[in-house]
This record gives C-alpha cells, sequence and structure tokens, in this order.
DNA sequence: GCTGATATGTCATTATGTTGACGCATAATG
DNA sequence: CATTATGCGTCAACATAATGACATATCAGC
C-alpha cells in the first residue's frame, strides 16, 4: 500500500512535468502537449481521410467537450480543418492542413525526438519496454475503473 | 524512437486518466486529485508542524501561483490552515485542520486505498517496485530537462 | 538602517481537464 | 411521415495547470 502510494505520488509529478516539459519543448511552434498530441493523432496512417471529433476524444481519452475547444484554438492557428462526413452527416472530420503538417514534421518533430531522447536518455530499449508495459496495464485497470464507475453511460470501446 | 513516442503517449493518456479517476474515487468528499496531493503531502510526518507554500509547491512540482488558489479553496473548505512561520515570518505555514485530517483519514483514505487496489489490481510487489524505478528514472530526467530550460531561474532543489 | 535577495499574495491571461445541459441532425421505429 | 432515441457539437461552470508582473513583508549583508 505504501508503494501504491508512492507510485500514484510519482505519477502524479510525472504528468505535472510531462505538461511542463513537454509543453516548453514546442512553446517556440506556439503548440502545447495536448496539441502536440492531436497532431500525432493526426500525423497516423489510419487518420488520412480524417478523424471525428468523438473517435478522437476517446483515442486521446479527454471528454469531448474539451477537444472541441482545443481543435478550435488549433483551427484558429490553421493547422487543423474539419469538414463534415458525407458518410454520417453529423459528423465533423478532422484532418491536418498543409500547413499544419509542415509543421509538424518541420519543426515540431524533430524537437520532439530532441525532447524524448533527453527525457529518455538513461532508458535501455529493454527499460523503454518495460516502462511501456507498465503504463498499459495501468491503463488498462484505470480504464477499466472509469468504464465501472461511470456505469457504462459512454461507449467505451477500445 | 518508436517506442518513445508511444511510451509518452501513454504517460499522456495515463495523466489524464489519473485525473479523471482519481477524482472521481475522492468527488464524495469534494475532494479533487490535486487536493489529495495536498493532504497526502501534509499528512507525512516531516510536515507536522507545517509547511511552506513554496516548499509545498517544490514537492507537488506546480507552480507557487497555482498552489496558491489550491490552498485557497481547501482553506475555505475549511480542511487547510495557514499560519505565519515563527523562524521565517515571509513564509506561511501550511496545516491540515483536525477537520481535515478527520476526512481525510476517515473518508479519503479508504476510498484512494480501494483506488489503489483496483487500479494496481494485477500488480505484483516486483511490478509495483519495477514501475516506481522507471517513474522515478522519467522524472529525474524531466526534472532536469526542466532546470535546463529554466536557466536556474528559480531555485530548483531537491 | 539601507540594500538586495527572498517568500508570499494577488491579478491577469491562456490552455487544459471535468461535468451537466441543451440543441440539432441523423437513425430507428411506429 | 411522426416519434423517439442516439450521436455529436457546443455552451456554461468549475478546478487545475502554466506564465508574467507587481506589491508587500521579511531576511541577510553591509
Amino acid at each position: 500500500m505504501e508503494l501504491a502510494n508512492r507510485l500514484f505520488f510519482r505519477l502524479y509529478q510525472c504528468a505535472n512535468m510531462l505538461h511542463k516539459t513537454g509543453t516548453r519543448a514546442v512553446e517556440a511552434e506556439g503548440l502545447t502537449t495536448q496539441q502536440w498530441a492531436v497532431l500525432g493523432a493526426l500525423s497516423q496512417p489510419q487518420a488520412e481521410g480524417g478523424i471525428s471529433v468523438g473517435d478522437l476524444a476517446r483515442y486521446l481519452m479527454v471528454s469531448r467537450q474539451n477537444l472541441s475547444g482545443l481543435i478550435s484554438r488549433m483551427e484558429r492557428d490553421g493547422h487543423l480543418s474539419t469538414a463534415p462526413d458525407g458518410r454520417d452527416r453529423r459528423s465533423r472530420l478532422v484532418t491536418m492542413t498543409e500547413s499544419g503538417r509542415k509543421v509538424w514534421v518541420t519543426q515540431a518533430l524533430p524537437k520532439i525526438h530532441a525532447y524524448y531522447e533527453q527525457a529518455l536518455a538513461d532508458f535501455s530499449i529493454s527499460d523503454l519496454t518495460h516502462t511501456l508495459h507498465y503504463l498499459l496495464k495501468l491503463l488498462d485497470n484505470m480504464k477499466r475503473l472509469d468504464d465501472e464507475t461511470r456505469g457504462g453511460k459512454e461507449s467505451g470501446e477500445d
């Protein structure tokens, strides 16, 4: 139990530091850690044709109301564009603009890689794999906890 | 690099889920994950005689301005009290009130322990130790990164 | 005692995160 | 075609994060 306490406290600190140092790493591009996460998601091949706000919210594990504001700001900055979905016209598909992709690839990605280098300096491949494994395990438990607490109100499929 | 990317994405998701599920675990007591962190810090034996706002901010790794608001709300709710430090009268020492301690021990702690049980359900002692180790390692790197980026503006001693 | 460093509080701005509530478009049903 | 259900987007309220700037009080050094 004492171990659990320490673990969660460190996770809490990590969350704060990730936000702080991550945002600082890309602040010259006018980005934040969250916007970085959005661009990262949209740069995936499976998001090629655009992704709905709801799907993106579930992917990033943030509320759709929160993501909505985030997207607005990124649209304002010219990084994203949204267009109605032809198949389900309730949805708006979010895609990266050419300008956004350029900022992402030429400016943000190099800085993010440099950030990874420093933040994971003394991590071996084995360390990385193990850490990732534990984070996934923890995430899985927290997702289940979330579903149980919410009573399955919103469909939380993966 | 791909591993690093996945690791940080999962850490990002973990941060969001920690906030969401953690706050939900103690919302009946009117607490949040951050207030929980504050009460946890103040319940440590070394915080017996009170802890200054600056020290607490460094301990939790949040900004002093942010913590200031947090403390105000918790004072408003009767969980905390602040008093001038006799030795250094610039400082105000933050302590838990009796009421705060009671809420913490009798209501919050049991729920937090139940939360730990669920969130770390399938973690062995070895898993816990390893995860903690990796979080500390990551935290250490991010702290160094933070200090370097800030240029040592604020004293960031540990 | 004056000066400079430090601790805090406060105000402001911005970006995140949550939840609840409402409206609209679509889907599913009669 | 009308009714209902659902998904989605948005507004509102609140708590949390960051930063910068300023005022005030106190400590430490001269």
